[in-house]
DNA sequence: TAGAGAGGCACC
DNA sequence: AAACGGTGCCTCTCTA
């Protein structure tokens, strides 16, 4: 047996690497003796469907000993492992979303054998506090949870470790997993701490979560949550890669074709703002726009006020080019071998908990123009897309959560709430109209007090003049008063105390001297929360295997051709939810193969 | 050569 | 008095 030795805050951590049978019945023992068990994996990325991708130590420990089994080189490790995840009553780990997946593709225990121990220390410090290092928060990783909760010299040491071997093995930081020895000191050393550093996070965490928070069972929610999104993950979603190969290769033809054009005017490289800063003040044109830091702007804004062709060339080059990377290329790349590819549905993220969806397909910004992207992902075999989303949802909850009596009877009475703020502001439609002639006022007024602006903002992001928004923002206020009372309720009790706290119990810290955020928090967060709500739902119902993204108020589905029909009214009628007296509807649009065909079917509908 | 910051742009 | 909230990804540029 190898072992590695650490100290800890005077605590010495013993470190053990399992290389015989005998070890193995060692391991056991401890494994015996420690039912609620540290977890993690060491891979050789990220890519758990890759057919390369490859599980090479899996690591269990508790607050002072680990055990480091090298399942790489045989399968007896493997089995050991495999016997310790069946024998742990509860599993420690630091997004476990991402092991449980290991788990399933390499060592054999499945999500849903593993779901019902996890503990998860990233929910915990969700729970305690969601605010980014950026944000003068502790951060959601592992390693800035270690600063933050636990020890910060001891988790840079360690941590840094890697970096120190990548560069001891001439690679990139994200190359050296699969090509560091496995028995290299420093690698044992981080791989060993790994389920320590978790085990100590856990009870570290443990007695911060908000009383609150516990109160509504919200540690076990966020957990359920995301083991729905996991198994939404594994899933996957099929590729239309004949069609992504071709729209790639358009783009590509386009980006060159119009980076061509913009060499014409001496302009080497698109992307390089400070080159077109350049080009553009020897043709003797005046730029004033400026960046939040205080630099020339050049930006879609700016450059298409130039009526310039340098200009028009620049735009066109520069969105070919992220297009073609950032959609085509990344779902191409991340295929399986069966041709499907799997999101990163990161569950619980942003300060409200809103989920984020990153890596092969960051579906939350696709260009919802039109189906150019999404019609990329297909339904399977016999199969429909189908998107179910909640209509007005945060405006409805705005309504709800502050009981404002004007706009709930707007909902209520199925009325439209822009044309009424333009009415408030602009005076009544006139007659015959459907719409009010200022309506676009009154949404951007709508949503822009919903995020937290003010008539300067709605100025400058609906394109309405200075005079109308802010007529508009007043009437807002003079007509919404509940809306105003809970907005301002939330703002003392951000003040006074630095948070706010949602009908769910969880806790969103506000900054002080941002606290007008407290509303737009509030809302967010709850909308989420209905969204996630659902997921379990429909997990319930027997929905997942169907289910492919959730997208903030939306959930994309494949069915069955067949049953499409029955299926969406059943699921969108789970979504639905009463939500402080007021439904939130959800209403389902079925497509064709390709979620792309939903969206087209629904513009040719308007 | 990697990392960080800035700018820009895609979305709800 | 007013206050645009939340994301992810790509590229350039500067720094260490």
């Amino acid at each position: 047996m190898k072992s590695v030795g650490y100290t800890l805050k005077g605590t010495p951590i013993s470190i053990k690497v399992a290389e015989s049978a005998e070890d193995l019945t060692l391991f056991r023992a401890f494994v015996a003796e420690n039912p609620v068990l540290g977890f993690d994996t060491e891979t050789t990325g990220l890519d758990w469907w890759d057919t390369d991708f490859r599980c090479r130590l899996a690591q269990f420990g508790n607050a002072t000993e680990a055990w480091v089994l090298p399942v790489e080189l045989g399968a007896e490790f493997t089995q050991a492992a495999r016997w310790a995840l069946g024998q742990a009553e509860r599993l420690i780990a630091h997004n476990g979303t991402y092991d449980m997946h290991v788990s399933e593709a390499r060592i054999g225990p499945t999500i849903e054998d593993l779901a019902p121990k996890l503990l998860d220390t990233k929910y915990l410090a969700h729970l305690v506090d969601p605010r980014a290092v950026k944000e003068a928060g502790p951060g959601l990783k592992l390693e800035e949870l270690l600063k933050y909760y636990v020890d910060q010299q001891a988790a840079e040491e360690v941590k840094g470790s890697m970096t120190a071997l990548a560069k001891k093995y001439k690679v990139k930081k994200e190359e050296i997993w699969p090509v560091v020895e496995l028995f290299d000191t420093d690698f044992l050393l981080y791989a060993g701490m790994d389920p320590v550093w978790a085990f100590r996070l856990f009870h570290a965490l443990w007695p911060k979560v908000p009383a609150r928070s516990r109160k509504h069972g919200l540690v076990s929610w966020e957990h359920r949550v995301g083991y729905v999104t996991s198994k939404m993950e594994r899933k996957g979603y099929l590729l239309d890669a004949d069609y992504a190969r071709e729209r790639s290769e358009e783009l590509l033809a386009d980006q060159r074709r119009w980076e061509v054009e913009a060499a014409k005017y001496g302009v080497e490289n698109v992307n390089s703002n400070q080159q077109l800063i350049d080009a553009f003040s020897a043709f003797g044109i005046k730029l004033t726009k400026k960046t939040k830091k205080g630099n020339l702007a050049m930006d879609d804004d700016v450059l298409s006020s130039l009526n310039h062709p340098l200009a028009d060339a620049v735009v066109k080059a520069k969105k070919a080019g992220k297009w073609r990377k950032t959609w085509f290329e990344r779902a191409l790349k991340g295929q399986d071998a069966d041709g499907r590819v799997h999101a990163s549905i990161n569950s619980c993220q942003a300060r409200t908990a809103r989920m984020s969806i990153t890596g092969t397909i960051p579906a939350q910004t696709f260009p919802a123009g039109d189906g150019f992207v999404r019609s990329m992902f297909l339904a399977d075999e016999g199969e429909l897309s189908v998107s179910i989303d909640y209509g007005n949802m945060e405006l409805r909850v705005m309504a709800a959560a502050s009981g404002d009596p004007v706009m709930l009877e707007a909902f209520r009475n199925g009325e439209d709430l822009h044309n009424l703020t333009a009415i408030a502001a602009f005076g009544p439609m006139p007659p015959g109209a459907e719409k009010h002639p200022m309506r676009k006022a009154g949404k951007g007024t709508n949503f822009t007090v919903c995020f937290g602006g003010g008539w300067k903002a709605v100025s400058d992001q609906w394109g309405i003049s200075p005079e109308d928004a802010k007529t508009a923002v007043k009437a807002f206020w003079g007509t919404y008063t509940g809306v105003k009372r809970f907005s301002e309720k939330l703002q003392r009790e951000a003040r006074r105390t630095g948070y706010v706290y949602t009908a769910t119990g969880r806790r969103l810290p506000v900054d002080r001297d941002r606290a007008y955020a407290a509303l737009n928090y509030y809302i967010q967060s709850s909308a989420r929360d209905i969204t996630a709500r659902a997921l379990i739902e429909l997990d319930k119902a027997g929905f997942t295997e169907w289910m492919r993204l959730p997208i903030h108020d939306e959930i994309v589905f494949s069915f069955p051709e067949d049953r499409a029909e029955e299926l969406t009214f059943k699921a969108a009628r789970i979504m639905e939810m009463i939500f402080k007296g007021l439904l939130v509807p959800a209403d389902g649009e079925i497509g064709g193969q390709s979620w792309g065909s939903v969206l087209e079917l629904e513009n040719s509908k308007h």
